[in-house]
DNA sequence: AGTCAATTACTCGACTTCGAGTATTCGATG
DNA sequence: CATCGAATACTCGAAGTCGAGTAATTGACT
């Protein structure tokens, strides 16, 4: 009957620091904070909690023993078991080494973009942009500011793939920009005529009629459906 | 009380459905699949149920008919209301104009890549190095064929997107290998150390004594702390 | 000696996600 | 004309997510 796999990395993150030695979850957390893996690894309370009940039921951790200090909560301190270790490497082998299906919201906007007006979106793109090019800046610098310090770039290399796939996605809304105000982009036109005909208060099917009819040469692909 | 605000984008989606034309559910669900949406918007039955019934819950959509065709389950056909209308631009204002902090697997993976040893995180990238290089050829493939029939590139510009962010990491993965097998990674040697003196059985502590006293002069940050 | 912010440590429950399961109808094929 | 797979249309419950709330302790500063 095995449960529904194991899917968020913090139960991944747990592992790997009970394998450096034992710790009760409140620790984990501070640590967790203290590398900054938070920036790369989603943790709240909540989730860190349930994750560790989770990893105890499927014999991955076990409690070690607890604690209690004055009036404290309980201190619960966890250990890996045998199970868990190997867990724990597969598992991360299987994030290194294969590609993950992503759905991040700028895709989902991307997608659903043509709801919105021509000029409505170049202005938002445009904002975009501006605040990728802040905090592309902010996050060189402070990559900057650790390898001045010493600190070996293995211990944030996951922040240098953020920073690359943020100069990508920055060139990407750039480019897309440039063409969507020269109008060199194929279908603003269409995207354009559309958005024109909808405010005038057609329905979507004299909107549909009109754009065929106006359209049927340039877009082939109309008539079909 | 202002429930807590509706994340999943599956939502925003059916919105704009709804402001194109009063749907069912089910339909709503061919429609995104037809037009590919499925791949930039996760989509599963469960969630589509339940968003929509959370749309209805904060007045967003509105119940338009249900009908019933012989024995089959009754279909309810729901329509946008004027506020549904407004949380849609905005919504969709913001996906576009404001980068979310967003949380890769591999991102996870690169983070926590110090668990594992070198020369296995080296194979690992391989592997995925070999499945983006080929993922990324299907993919454009796939664009020029759409652009080939005549699609204009309005309705998969989120594909072009991705493409842009895969091969972004194809580039980052590539570089982080040469570096990783040249040696010319700095922490490099470090890491390969750690793991050696920890699979002669050495404890975390005694691992970490004599790697401050081997490594104490290139890295001054192992004093601090 | 008091107090106030920060830190330690976790709990709770409303809400969401997920996908397997159910049941009907349609269409093609032998 | 029987039947079998695909499409239609949704239900259900187990599990996971999330962050505000609680409550004690430490430390710094008046």
């Amino acid at each position: 009957m095995a449960a529904r796999r194991l899917n968020n990395p913090l139960a991944l993150a747990v592992l790997t620091l009970l394998v450096e030695r034992p710790m009760h979850p409140y620790e984990m957390s501070s640590t967790l904070k203290e590398r900054s893996k938070q920036e790369s690894i989603k943790l709240n309370y909540g989730s860190l909690y349930s994750v560790i009940e989770s990893l105890l039921k499927r014999g991955l951790i076990e409690v070690q023993q607890t604690t209690r200090e004055g009036k404290r909560p309980e201190r619960t301190v966890y250990a890996v078991t045998d199970e868990g270790r190997d867990v724990m490497v597969d598992w991360l082998s299987e994030l290194l080494s294969t590609p993950a299906k992503e759905f991040p919201q700028f895709e989902a906007g991307l997608s659903l973009m043509p709801a919105l007006g021509v000029d409505q979106a170049i202005a938002l793109l445009e904002r975009r942009l501006d605040q990728l090019r802040r905090q592309h800046e902010v996050g060189r610098r402070m990559l900057r500011q650790a390898s001045e310090l010493g600190l070996p770039r293995l211990f944030s290399i996951e922040h240098e793939y953020e920073l690359a796939l943020q100069t990508a996605e920055i060139e990407f809304v750039d480019e897309l920009l440039d063409e969507l105000k020269s109008g060199a982009f194929p279908g603003v036109q269409i995207w354009r005529r559309i958005h024109e005909l909808r405010s005038t208060g057609l329905s979507m099917d004299e909107v549909d009629a009109r754009i065929r009819d106006e359209f049927a040469e340039e877009y082939p692909w109309l008539d079909e459906q």
